[in-house]
DNA sequence: GACGGTGAGACGGTTTCTGTCTTAGTGTCT
DNA sequence: AGACACTAAGACAGAAACCGTCTCACCGTC
């Protein structure tokens, strides 16, 4: 059979790798566990072995691990900001062109288990908002006391999923400069306050 | 539902319409029936009566449209050329492209009912290059004898599914210079003793 | 030689898909 | 109005696919 991804790495990546290929291929909702299987060169038994529990166990990890990979390429794309504002504007437009540029991550990390549509739902957003927390706030915490970090964190997770998932006119948070806007506008002034001035 | 194509078109084509837009959507080999009766806004029931056969005989007229849109688009790019070397060039070149860009296409083209595979077939090629024949030897006829059009075109065709099917280092018919330089030293000759002097 | 991890595949139960058929609704033509 | 053609909706049984579990054989390591 094909060998779809490469060889010699941990089963458990290997798999996760078949699976994201296999939904990239066919969409979530056609995907059976032999698919899975047959991609990543492994046995069905293995596969449930790993994953008790079948697809809905076996989706969420590859979506954890999908979430940490988004947050770590995104960092990759935030070195030397200047101040706040050039951080928070990159963050927020580095975030949006990624969601935009996969179809398929954004429907993984947005939809749950059950759910084949990409609704956002009562798991998924929390999970998101958590993880970015756990990888933003530092960045963040250069300028604002921790409390403030997470709440502002949080704020722009809330807003960029949002403006992903429903697009506005009035704003383009993929644009840098609507998306400078847009934060020295809505977001800054709240948190002015509590700025740490260096 | 979801309207997925054009309302106000002959079921017939919109049924087709849908079930092209299904393959591109999740692979031949996962559509089903009720995705296409419900893409297409049509009952199971219309779906089979006009299709008597299911999925064989409605993916085979999909198919032979495919085909014919294929040659019809094909045509377009065919305007006014000075010479038969160049209208076997853009030909050649053009038919490339278009595989190229659409790899449904070419899988719906090269595949046979029962094959999920893209594997090419007893029934695919004949009619490739039947179809061929049809749209192509018109427009060779000016330069060469019917029978010797017939003979050409014929030869274009497999060449030019073969190259696409399996590429070469040594030629890119997708490539004007390279796809000249190809037929004018192998294809040509063959064939300059017909020429029709004009 | 015991042990953990794996491939292969059999199995029964469940779900999905298929193809046919019936019924009722709708618009058109006479 | 009534006949007609065409369709949506969905019931239905049989076929196929899928699932989850389990057994067994195999292989490398300790």
């Amino acid at each position: 059979m094909v060998q779809g991804t490469s060889s010699h790495a941990t089963v458990e990546t290997r798999v996760l790798n078949a699976a994201k290929a296999c939904v990239e291929h066919w969409g979530i909702a056609k995907v059976t566990i032999d698919d899975i299987a047959n991609e990543a060169g492994v046995s069905r038994a293995t596969l449930y072995r790993m994953f008790p529990g079948g697809k809905e166990v076996l989706f969420d990890s590859l979506r954890v691990r999908e979430l940490e990979d988004f947050f770590t390429r995104l960092s990759g794309h935030l070195d030397h900001a200047e101040n706040i504002e050039d951080l928070l504007v990159r963050i927020v437009v580095a975030a949006t062109h990624e969601l935009r540029r996969d179809q398929h991550l954004a429907a993984m990390l947005a939809s749950e288990p059950g759910d084949t549509l990409g609704q956002l739902t009562v798991e998924g957003l929390p999970r998101i908002i958590r993880v970015a927390t756990v990888f933003l706030v530092p960045l963040v915490d250069e300028y604002l006391p921790r409390r403030e970090s997470a709440r502002l964190v949080e704020l722009l997770a809330r807003l960029v999923i949002s403006y992903f998932l429903a697009p506005s006119d009035q704003v383009d948070l993929g644009d840098a400069e609507s998306a400078r806007t847009f934060i020295t506008t809505f977001i800054l002034p709240a948190f002015t306050a509590a700025l740490i001035r260096s």
